[in-house]
This record gives C-alpha cells, structure tokens and sequence, in this order.
DNA sequence: AGGAAATTGTAAATAAGTGTAACAAGTCAA
DNA sequence: TTGACTTGTTACACTTATTTACAATTTCCT
C-alpha cells in the first residue's frame, strides 16, 4: 500500500515537530515548509495529496498559497491559524481552502478532519460499482444489471430487485412472506403468493442455464427461496 | 439555473427559523426535519445535495442518521452541536461526516463551509476533466461541443447538460428524479418526466449509429438512464 | 420588430412489465 | 399409490413506462 502524502507547512519548528508526530504516527508520509514560498515549491516538485498551511507564515501566507493553489488545482488544503474570528474563517474557505481549524491543534481532531477530506476528494470510490457476484453470475448494483456468463442480461427492475435481495441472503431460505414483504413491501395477503412463483420463473429463464434445474435459484419446498447451494 | 437544495434538520424551531432565512438568503434551498427519522423520510424522497444535522435530536440523533446514510450514499454531510470536545468531533467526522460545527452557529461561517463542501463534492470537475471521452464520442466542456467519430456534433444545451451528465457519471443508473434534479433542476411533478425521454431521444438521433439500438445512452427500463457499455 | 428556425414541452400511441387465473406437474405423507 | 397440497407453467388482461409525433415556445437573424 502506498502512503498518502501530506504537506505540513508552519513557520513554528515546534509545532512542525509536534503535528509531525501525530500524522505519521497516523500513516501519513510528512514533507514540510516553513514558509509559503517554500510550500508552493514543495507542492510543484512532490505529489502531495493534501496541504495543512498555516495562514500565519513569512514571505507568503497561507491564504495566498492556497489561492495561487486553486488556480490549477483541487488539491484538498486544510487551514491552520490562531485567529478564529468569523471573518476570518470565511475569508480561508473563500480563498480556497476546503476546512479551517484553529489553534491550539488538538490532535485526533486534525486526523480525523484530513481523513475526511481525503476520503471526499478521493471520491467515494468505495460507493462506485458496489457488486455481487456469485459463479458466473454478477450483479453490478450501481448499472442496475445482471452480468450472467460475461453477457449483460437485461432484467426488469422487480427481478432485479428480487435477485439483488436474494443475492444478499445467499445460502440461507427465504420465505415467501419475507420477499412480499422485502422485495415486494407490503404484507402477505395469501393470495398473492403465485405472483412471487411467476417472478421467480422469469428470472430463472434468464439468469439459469437449465430453469427447470435450477444452479441459483433454488426451491426449498414448503418454504421459500434461497440462492445458491 | 439550478437551486441547491440543503436538508436541515434541528429539533429547535426558532434555530431552523434563523439558519433557514441565512441559507435562503445564499440562494439554497431549504427542506426542514425536525427529528433524525423525519430527516432520513426526507433524504429517501427529495432529493438533497447536501445535508446539515443537529448531534442532538429526538427519535434518532445526527450521528445515527448520518452513519445509515454513509451505507449507501456520499451526499456532503455537516454536523451541528452544542458539544465541542475534542472526541465529540471525531465521533462526528468517524461516523462519516465531513464537517462538525459547534455551535452556537456563525452565519457566514456557516455559508462558506457549505460551499466549500459542496465545491469539493462537485469534484473541482474543471480541474480534473475538461474534455470528457468515451469511445468515439468526446464531449470538450469549454468549448461546449460534441465530437463524434471526428466530427462536430451541434447539440442543443439542453441537450450538452444532459450528456454531460451522463458522461460525468458513466456506468451507473441515474433515475429521472435524479437527472430532473441536476439537469433541469426542478423537482419531480410527474407529468415532466417524458420530457427527459424527448430530449434523451433528439441526442441519441445525434449521437447514437443506431438510435434505436443505442450503444452510449441505455435505457433501463423503470429507472432511468445509463451511459456507456 | 417580424419572421424563420431551432429548441423545448405536451399529448397520444406503442411497448414493456406485472398481476391474475387456470391448469399441469411435482412432492410428501398416510 | 393415492390424495391433498405446493410449486411450475402458460396465457392474458391490466398497468405503467417509453417512444413518437406534434404543438408551443423561445431564440436568432434580418
């Protein structure tokens, strides 16, 4: 695993030293500036994934470089300072920055900000193509549709809601008033139950090699459904 | 153009009063909950771009809500507390938020960062992407044109915003409530959604080999649209 | 400002999905 | 093995979504 790189610029030593600490000892790689010339070299030289500038610095403060920063970049910039005045804050956000803390630091907080903002700027990656896969069956949560044998199969949205259901429990039955009720939302009214079997059987002709000897789809007689063996 | 709308959910109706009127007064829009159950009503049937919570609610707090939402969702998330300790806030950011206010709430710290998150949300996509490119089709932002097995397609805006949207989100199933929401950006009536079909069906005539068996723009059927393969 | 052309919204027609019913086939227990 | 019951199959009617065609609106040019 690669580690995430995270740009420290602060003209005090001491907290240089101290906030060091607290990133590495987080997993974070460290590069510092001690002032805002610097930073912005450092930011042109290193692929750095996320900037802390402090906005109090020599030759160039934080909300420059952030600003010069935002020119040709989204790069997520968090902005340390001791004055925490409203003015203050909102002029750091509107010059760029994404968050804005103020000192004293109070170390786990800091972590867990720059944790947030890296996991917003790297895009929810964990949310894109949320799948479930079972042999040679997949279903892609985020296109709505079932991949079966490396051929999209075009399902409607209630078997695609039925598969994705019982996909979710596989391996354990499922009873009819449990897919009404999760499947269809709303309660059993007994009648109604020929209408599961008549999805059940649109589904396996599209999804099973054999429908009539069903791989995934299997009935447990007197009960239910259950997916897989 | 296109109101963002905010969920802003506060047991206390005169704070709802007052922030309502400052976001307003932004140009959002504002939907109310009052408790943590109303607030996850609400995100499940409007659609929200951004959701600011109370820690403190009745029937579920804000810390609940926003972890049932991270489940299956990366809407910008900002929490709001009377409760400032250190590991307050990290709870706060740990259960999935992206930002932790304490209050009492400063206006126009409040304003910049919901921008700032929103802005960040957005994905800077001016940054990362000015063209946007999928097979033969190309989609150059700045120029607003289509490029089409080399050619240049005139598309109408109407027509560029809704394949830039598309394209922006290449893969997955947007619903019509969600297109209506970011293309059009009013909500759904019901009786507006077979405009989405009309316009969707002048660019596949412009964009698609063979508009009737699209190869970019996918119908799927009871939900909405999906683009590419 | 007036008219033509392009764009967008609306309504009717078409297609697709879902629920119901009637019957066939399979399963279990006496 | 038979009878009661559960499940599978098929066809059809009904509902809902999508396409198509047309009308209204807006935009652009002279």
């Amino acid at each position: 695993m690669i580690k995430t790189t995270i740009l420290f610029a602060d003209d005090d030593l001491d907290i240089q030293q101290s906030v060091g600490l607290t990133l590495e000892a987080a997993g974070f790689e460290v590069v510092f500036a001690d002032n805002g010339v610097q930073a912005l070299e450092v930011l042109r030289t290193t692929p750095i994934d996320l900037a802390i500038l402090d906005v109090i610095m020599p030759r160039m403060n934080g909300l420059q470089v952030c600003k010069i920063m935002r020119d040709n970049s989204s790069l997520p910039i968090l902005l340390v300072t001791g004055r925490g005045r409203e003015e203050d804050v909102v002029a750091g956000i509107e010059a760029g920055a994404d968050d804005y803390v103020v000192k004293p630091i109070r170390p786990r907080e800091m972590i867990a900000r720059v944790q947030a903002l890296l996991r917003r700027s790297n895009g929810y990656k964990q949310f894109s193509r949320r799948k479930l896969a079972f042999d040679s069956l997949t279903l892609d949560l985020d296109a709505q549709r079932v991949i079966f044998r490396e051929k999209s199969i075009p399902v409607s949205p209630l078997e695609f809601q039925l598969l994705k259901y019982l996909m979710q429990n596989a391996g354990i039955v499922l009873s009819k008033e449990d897919l009404l009720h999760n499947v269809w939302g709303y309660m059993s009214t007994g009648a109604d139950m020929n209408m599961i079997e008549a999805t059940v059987r649109r589904l396996r002709k599209k999804v099973e090699l054999d429908p009539s000897q069903p791989r995934y789809i299997q009935t447990v007689w007197g009960t239910g459904y259950r997916f897989g063996d």
